[in-house]
RNA sequence: GCCGCUGUGGUGAAAUUGGUAUACACGCAAGACUUAAAAUCUUGUGGUCUCAACAACCGUGUGGGUUCGAUUCCCGCCAGCGGCACCA
């Protein structure tokens, strides 16, 4: 009881002074010292306050920006709030308060946890997305993708749900259901604004080479833009004035080619059915409307299909193929059709059997010619060809995909392709709150086919022009269109935003030609104002850039984004894109944003399950440091597994780490007494350990090898302690500086009672350097093995490691439990590894 | 199914470049202090054999391989976790 008194007590009183001063952790816009930039991911400041997760990965950011500091860089570590989205709002309509004051309650209450703690954000940069001093820029940049071309407007099925009523990118749909609230989703047209991420395709995965991600992350994005090489086939349609294109990633079986299949949804389809057949394609694209986008799509169900009556020509061989139709054939990916290649794909495979399709096999295994594909599951990637007239023998993947792509191409038969797994990205929602899209249509302008692409940009694409016929950007000088305050936020029943009943928002004059013109009403996603968040922190009050150019110079790119997997891939890859698009408009110095990803663990309860209210195994950090201390909070997430790891909370453990800090403060405490009576001299026996913590420390922190590092100091401490050895004031120092990062409030009080440092804080103070001479230990004990098992140990000092090998050699052979194995065999090998390891071998 | 990751004591986990496997901590056991409990401190703690110690043998999911020597590198298999899935 007296002990948790007394934590409290140090709390209050250091929290007081770091509050006082502010400038402790304010990064410098101007200082000569190396800049570091340490960055987590800013939270959605959730009315339910700082949990674990947040803990764990804050404490993990907030050791590293301690330590650079420490060590002399000029550290930015800032924090802000990620403040738009729907569970504000739904809180917001069931509390009946405004969203904004929702918000401003949350971020007041994470503010103060995160203070708490001790996080030494710099303050002075705090941002929040829902400010319009903020989301001023977040609308400016929308409006330069429109500007480029990058936006357009596109009525399209969306994923809808019902629920929410809202429209979610594909991003947000998990297993066909909404990633929020989980119903259902369906589909519904609404013209949605859209933004081509899909051009940066390719720049996207090249980018990754600049960084220094963990290959995870690196292999996630990757996976995720999905870049697909292959051809588009052309099969000319039989007797008909017709092609159907076919988008393949494996050219190469194009001998094997025996059908091909359109999408329900194909859009020539009706010409390409026969009278004959035209009862049973009616009959069968109904039945296939009335399965949902779960029950097509679930990779295991049937395929199924209709003959159209048609024929295509293979044009490698002008054989003729049928056309059919099937609902396993997908409407938005290539080009809605796709070549039947039995034997060399399972779903084609499972096709043909049905329907009695021609089967031809065109590669083999590599060492079996008589290997015949009979089953789906045996599908060759990479084999021989046979079947294939000049391109028999060759290797499949290697030499035949690149001869066979050739030889089409040149005889235009097909052209090249390439095929994403990304597709663009529907940044439209229909919901209060979020930034307002700062968007005006003109209905005049639009008859008029205005676009300002047409005197400003050069835009190529047909279709996108097209869509922008009476849409235009509000003026620059307007921004920030604000989100204006309202009493409802309920969307509205057929899916329009709320803002779309607010006739003052909604109704405006057209900038062009001056007449009435109207506002789009929806707002972005979530997603829009957490991509570019890390450069404002360069900057934050400059109202006519989004950060000036000096200080973005100064900070970027960003040297450690720590996050949690989830995030590794959409947010990342948003992220990127649009810090390449504003690196392509001159807006940003530096090509990457990140150079480093960091993606932190997870925290499971006590029961080893994932932390959830229901099951009633949530640990509140707050609630653990009002019981233990913060510094024993901090330390414990941080020893508790590698940082990168899943693991358990265990109270246990925590204990463990309180007994550490507890024996460490009152080691401090008696030294410090004596002192005052003695000045300690300088033994060398101390100084090896204390500089040998040093090095180890430091070492580990670079990796953020956490859980080692503190391990590193309990051993030390035990050593220590043993020891019995009086320190020096310098050395005790040293010690209270290595524990700094991880323990803020104790060693800032440890700090001030060893004195003579004026009012400096611990935290200012310089991270101690080992010095090269201590490292190194008196004597070293060498393992002996015989045939690689250890039998015995020579010990030597360091002079010796000198001496020639052969002495070291002789001295192992004499050792009483060496030659018991060695005597009376022959020895056909002497391996001697410098202060590492002798190892005799020996015959039998 | 595909992609990625992980398998080490009773538990969380360490182990540099291939060089003494199990650091550090938890838990457990015994002991000290105490009227008692808590707290604290000390000692022990992979397995087999042994009264015990020494020694020996076995041990990093599993089966092989490379090597003087493999938790570490290579090949095959098994189990678990995470992500994506009719993407042609």
């Amino acid at each position: 009881m007296e002990q948790t008194n007394k934590f409290k007590e140090i709390e209050v009183k250091w929290r007081k002074y770091w509050e006082e001063h502010p400038e402790l952790y304010r990064a410098d816009d101007k200082s000569d010292k190396k800049k570091f930039y340490v960055l987590n991911e800013f939270p959605y400041p959730s009315g339910s306050g700082l949990h674990v997760g947040h803990a764990f990965s804050f404490t993990g950011g907030d050791v590293y920006a301690r330590f650079k500091r420490m060590q002399g860089y000029n550290v930015l570590f800032p924090m802000g709030w990620d403040a738009f989205g729907l569970p504000t709002e739904n809180y917001a309509i069931k509390m009946k308060k405004k969203p904004q004051q929702v918000t401003r309650e949350n971020t007041d209450m994470f503010r103060s946890q995160m203070k708490k703690l001790a996080f030494s954000y710099d303050w002075s940069r705090e941002v929040n997305t829902t400010d319009p001093k903020y989301y001023k820029w977040t609308q400016w940049i929308f409006i330069k993708l429109f500007e480029a071309g990058l936006v357009y407007k596109k009525e399209m099925p969306i994923n809808w749900c019902p629920s929410c009523k809202i429209g979610l990118a594909n991003e947000e749909v998990v297993d066909g259901k909404c990633e929020r609230c989980g119903t259902e989703v369906s589909r519904r047209n609404i013209s949605q604004w859209v933004v081509k991420i899909t051009d940066y395709a390719d720049r996207l995965i090249d980018g990754l080479k600049e960084t220094d991600f963990i290959d995870k992350v690196k292999q996630a994005q990757i996976n995720w833009i999905g870049r697909k090489e292959g051809l588009i086939i052309d099969f000319l349609v039989e007797n008909r004035d017709k092609k159907i294109s076919c988008f393949t990633k494996y050219p190469e079986t194009i001998f094997g080619t025996t059908w091909v299949v359109v999408s329900p949804e194909y859009l020539d389809l009706d010409s390409l059915v026969t009278v004959e057949q035209k009862q049973e394609v009616t009959k069968y694209i109904e039945e296939s409307k009335k399965k949902n986008e779960l029950e097509r799509t679930s990779g295991t169900s049937e395929k199924t299909g209709v003959f159209t009556g048609s024929y295509v020509v293979n044009p490698v061989n002008r054989k003729k193929i049928p056309v059919w139709i099937g609902d396993y054939v997908l409407a938005n990916f290539g080009t809605g059709a796709v070549m039947g290649v039995a034997p060399h794909d399972s779903r084609d495979f499972m096709f043909a059997q049905k329907y009695g399709l021609e089967m031809i096999q065109v590669e083999v295994p590599k060492n079996d010619s008589t290997y015949i594909i009979d089953s789906y599951e045996k599908v060759i990637e990479d084999g021989v060809m046979i079947n294939s007239e000049q391109f028999n023998g060759m290797k499949a993947r290697n030499e035949a995909y690149k001869a066979i792509c050739d030889w089409m191409v040149e005889n235009n038969w097909a052209q090249r392709k390439i095929e994403y797994h990304l597709r663009d990205w529907i940044f439209s929602r229909q919901h209060y709150w979020g930034e307002p899209i700062p968007m005006i249509f003109c209905e005049n302008c639009a008859k008029n086919k205005f676009s300002i692409f047409n005197s400003q940009f050069s835009i190529k694409d047909k279709k996108i022009k097209e869509s922008s016929y009476g849409w235009m950007p509000i003026p620059e000088n307007q921004l920030p269109l604000v989100l204006p305050e309202v009493e409802a936020y309920e969307p509205t029943d057929d899916g329009l935003s709320p803002l779309s009943r607010i006739p003052e928002f909604v109704n405006c004059v057209c900038p062009k030609c001056g007449g009435k013109a109207k506002r789009e009403t929806d707002t972005m996603p979530n997603w829009a104002g957490s991509d570019w968040y890390f450069l404002r922190y360069c900057d934050v009050n400059n109202d006519i850039e989004i950060a000036s150019q000096d200080k973005l110079e100064r900070w970027l790119p960003v040297d450690v984004y720590i996050g949690g997997d989830e995030h590794n891939t959409l947010h990342l890859l948003y992220s990127r894109f649009i810090h390449q698009f504003l690196y392509d408009i001159k807006a940003v110095p530096t090509p990457e944003p990140y150079k480093m990803r960091m993606s932190h663990g997870v925290i499971l309860g006590p029961d080893n399950a994932r932390m959830s209210k229901s099951k009633g195994n949530v640990i509140v950090p707050e609630v653990v440091a009002d019981k233990y201390g913060v510094d024993v909070v901090r330390m414990y997430l941080m020893f508790m597994g590698p940082f990168t790891g899943t693991m358990a909370w265990s109270e246990n453990t925590l204990m463990g780490v309180k007994r550490f800090l507890n024996r460490f403060e009152k080691y401090i405490v008696n030294q410090i007494s004596d002192l005052r009576f003695q000045n300690n001299a300088s033994n060398k026996e101390v100084k090896v350990i204390i500089n040998k913590l040093v090095e180890g420390v430091t070492k580990d922190l670079e990796t953020f090898g956490y859980n080692t590092t503190i391990a590193k100091l309990m051993k030390a401490l035990n050593e220590i302690t043993i020891s019995k050895k009086q320190f020096p004031k310098e050395d005790i120092e040293v010690l209270i500086k290595l524990m700094a990062p991880f323990a803020p409030y104790i060693t800032e009080e440890l700090w001030s009672k060893v004195g003579a440092h004026g009012n400096a804080s611990v935290h200012q103070q310089l991270w101690p350097v080992a010095e090269e001479k201590y490292l190194s230990e008196e004597t070293v004990v060498i393992p002996i093995a015989v045939n690689g098992k250890v039998r015995s140990q020579l010990s030597i000092t360091n002079y010796e490691l000198r001496i020639e090998e052969k002495e070291i050699i002789q001295k192992a052979r004499e050792l009483e439990n060496i030659k018991k194995w060695i005597d009376g065999k022959i020895i056909k090998k002497e391996i001697y590894i410098k202060g590492k390891m002798v190892n005799f071998v020996i015959e039998g």
